[in-house]
DNA sequence: TTTATTTACGCAAACGATACCAAAATTTTA
DNA sequence: TAAAATTTTGGTATCGTTTGCGTAAATAAA
């Protein structure tokens, strides 16, 4: 059985009028005698027509849609971007399609591409940690697909983007651990090539050079899995601990990789130690640990809205816009216990 | 700038073939002749052909989408079901589209009519805490549009339905309360007017009936807005706990209300006894809280499997289905210390 | 009254793809 | 070699909607 829906054909045929009457009667359209209009819009009304948004977008080669690409829902990070997302979208009349990567480069190809045939007017993208090749979403942009890019951005692709400082979020964050006494700060990141693990990576950094802490390559560990895959963040973890030079505080990259380690260190015996933390993460649900979890805050909410109002910005700008920001917000850190236990 | 892309008139006119030509070369219809057919399907392959599929929604009403209506993706268990759903899903050439009502009734509307109209060739419900109007649900599944509801069902259309065994999850929970010793146990839940809600209560009350505890309607506070209004959820903490007959137990429904209660009453200094507690949750952080959370899990990713197998079993059938079930899967109690401490 | 101007509507093409039917082109059969 | 059968291809309608163009009918101007 098939869901069947009025068409306008049927209004005209009811009403013995055409169907582009019945079109124009619909839209207003001021040729048509008011007379006409009141009976089509009645009729309309009473039989609960619905234009169909399929034919639309075939005809008019839009579709008032926008997607969302992420690496997954379950991030309070991404989803209080996809809330700040739609909480603009529905005031514009854009409606929103949710997709999730689960930080597949593979599943991110066919998601993006579903999404472009489907004719979404524009896509909001935030990459999965295994994604280091953009040449396939180069391309539809090169071909007038609006994107723009949040938190995980593409760097090489010339268009708006929306990021919070990473660089400055992890600088603070490595700062109060190195001020509470901490010598041997490991940093526990996502995938190498994604650019927010890079800028994150600079500022511990320089955090360490500030306080002239000597870099130690051993202290980074790169999740290539963006913390999807448990294993991957317990090996790392387990290796860490058991290396000459054992971390005495960490400061990790992203709202899973965060969570996931704490768990495993949890649960891992061999751990013996008391470490100090703190975390790249979005969840209301830190207060509630235990220790309390100290983490560096993004404005998801904030970045969602802005990273639509840019969208919108560039599928309605009649002429194509040549000069691109990116925009850059301040992220926050909030100590709690899991930082605060001072190293005398 | 519009996305441009690749149509089969373009193949047809540079191969100078028409269009139904090209077409079923590119489907392989057997009456084509092989040397045509290479020559299409491989000039198709190198300017990179992808079939349109708004047209090919309008054309066969049919868009091998399906259309997931939830409460809230930043829910444990929404969005571990989701991830059940998309596993049956891309195996099954599906694709999928998320929106979540945020417990709005009036959103829910939106979204689910926007679903219908895209031709999403089936729905995947989990009604707003707000629902209690599902005449606009029930016409559309009238009028032929597959839906299978989960978790939060409605009980009144006859369709597939997926639920775990809330009466069981309530009745095991409370009865671990009872048996440490707790006799004032409240139940704080959602909207009244959900099913599940509804299945919980009984549950509740069951076990109380069990164990000869007298049943007192003011321990039961149910929260309209599903815990999105946080302000309803502590109201009623304050009011419980500043009655009479305040508790030494509470039993919460539902991820978001578990959580939002733990906090309130964190910060809630007029809150000053070891309150225990055990909530309907499918957090991965739970065992980080302090205490550590006892939960009622619910199955939600075999959850979303099965009813994503059953929408796809309505689709794809030739005629009408018109015997029904409801799947009623386990739900399992996990004890942590937050119920833990035994009332001498 | 005749001509000019609106007003109000219908026809048909278009968006991209498919499918039925008819027409070439080819092969088989007589 | 002609007719019949078969293979291969093209024409056209269709899905639902919008829109440019054409044209009756109605009104206004001459």
């Amino acid at each position: 059985m098939k869901y069947e829906s009025v068409t306008i054909k049927d209004i005209a045929q009811q009403l013995n009028l055409s169907t582009s009457t019945v079109s124009r009667a619909l839209r207003g359209s001021y040729e048509i005698s008011s007379k006409t209009k009141k009976l089509v819009v009645d009729y309309a009304k009473k039989i609960n027509y619905q234009p169909n948004p399929i034919a639309l977008s075939l005809k008019e080669r839009r579709s008032h849609s926008i997607g969302i690409i992420v690496p997954e829902i379950a991030n309070s990070f991404f989803s209080q971007a996809i809330d700040g997302i739609e909480s603009v979208a529905y005031k514009h009349g854009y409606h929103v399609n949710i997709s999730q990567t689960h930080e597949s480069f593979e599943r991110e190809m066919i998601n993006v591409q579903h999404m472009a045939s489907r004719s979404m007017d524009g896509l909001l993208v935030s990459v999965s940690a295994e994604t280091n090749d953009s040449s396939y979403l180069k391309n539809l942009h090169e071909r007038g697909l609006p994107i723009v890019f949040f938190d995980r951005i593409i760097d090489e692709i010339d268009t708006y983007k929306v990021v919070c400082d990473n660089f400055k979020g992890a600088y603070n964050a490595t700062t109060h651990l190195i001020k509470q006494g901490y010598k041997n700060i490991a940093h526990i990141t996502s995938s190498s090539h994604l650019f927010i693990t890079k800028k994150r990576l600079e500022g511990y950094k320089k955090a360490l050079e500030d306080y002239k802490i000597k870099f130690d390559e051993k202290l980074v560990r790169y999740c290539d899995h963006g913390g999807m895959d448990i294993d991957e963040v317990r090996n790392n973890i387990i290796s860490l601990f058991s290396s000459k030079n054992a971390p005495d505080a960490i400061l990790s990259a992203g709202d899973r990789i965060t969570t996931v380690m704490i768990s495993v260190m949890k649960n891992q015996s061999s751990i013996k130690k008391k470490i100090a933390y703190i975390g790249f993460s979005n969840s209301d649900l830190t207060d509630m640990f235990s220790p309390s979890l100290s983490v560096v805050r993004q404005p998801a909410f904030e970045m969602g809205k802005t990273a639509m109002e840019l969208l919108i910005k560039i599928i309605e700008s009649k002429r194509p816009i040549k000069e691109f920001e990116t925009k850059t917000m301040e992220s926050k850190i909030i100590i709690k216990e899991s930082s605060l236990i001072p190293k005398k």
